[in-house]
DNA sequence: ACACTACTTTAGAATCATTATAAATTACAT
DNA sequence: ATGTAATTTATAATGATTCTAAAGTAGTGT
């Protein structure tokens, strides 16, 4: 259970007031064991159970939008209907349950080194992500 | 320039009735020599220059999912905001030119062989996707 | 050629996630 | 305590996609 004021200061650091909404959803996000991956919606549903209070999705969506920005999360845009977020902000690669639609981190080294053979010119690669695609094995 | 016919052909040999709009769009998508990718807004948009005719939006809609289901497309999903279709429906790797949004082909060959070294029990891998993500080098 | 039925197209409405707006509230420096 | 800029909020606006139901069309059988 990690102190308000690690969160307030961290906050603060970075030029964001630490108010009530922010210090809330820090909490949700970052005082975890586990890297934490979730879509605006889960973190809406997650707030309205865990707490009781009220907070307007609309500052869900800012919050979770700055936090981006600060580099507190990472985006992973897989498809068109949902967009994850995710606490871990390292460059790694994902396994995604189709079954569930759950996110699950693959480290670097879990992976073999990717080689790409083809580059093309006036173009400098930026980054390679893995998506590997599992389902239910029955 | 490929032959009605042969659109015609392959409508009917998959339970698709070769309708004028259904040929229309098999001309754009498939007389082409390189593989094409394309979001629906450009197909409409192409659509509309190329040829002089009027189609509603929804048939296009219906037209790119009924093609994909029937295994003419492929769904490439990268992010909330665009999903590209491909007309190359083989397994392969995409770059992504943040620059443009352009999407171009990585063949298999062109990477080498990914391992991967981490399993989930119960799980099966359904596919792995790679993704390079590009920009101008300056 | 005609009629029948199922498939297809269509315009417009509905939906859903996200973003914008603008007024009320709050944090914080002075 | 006051002033100002940042933040929150409810609500409206947006934009892509899907739905709906009516009109049109293709293919079959006669």
């Amino acid at each position: 259970m990690k102190n308000n004021s690690i969160f307030i200061e961290k906050l603060r650091s970075s030029g964001l007031r630490p108010t009530k909404q922010r210090l809330e959803i820090c909490k949700l996000l970052f005082d975890r064991k586990k890297t934490f991956h979730f879509t605006i919606g889960d973190l809406s549903r997650i707030f309205k159970k865990k707490t009781n209070k009220k907070i307007s999705l609309a500052t869900i969506y800012n919050t979770v939008h700055s936090f981006k920005k600060k580099g507190y999360l990472k985006e992973i845009s897989i498809n068109r209907d949902r967009s994850y977020f995710d606490t871990n902000t390292s460059n790694h690669h994902h396994f995604l349950d189709m079954s569930t639609n759950e996110l699950i981190d693959l480290n670097n080294e879990d992976v073999n080194k990717i080689k790409i053979k083809k580059n093309l010119s006036g173009k400098k690669i930026k980054s390679i992500e893995i998506l590997v695609k599992i389902e239910n094995n029955n």
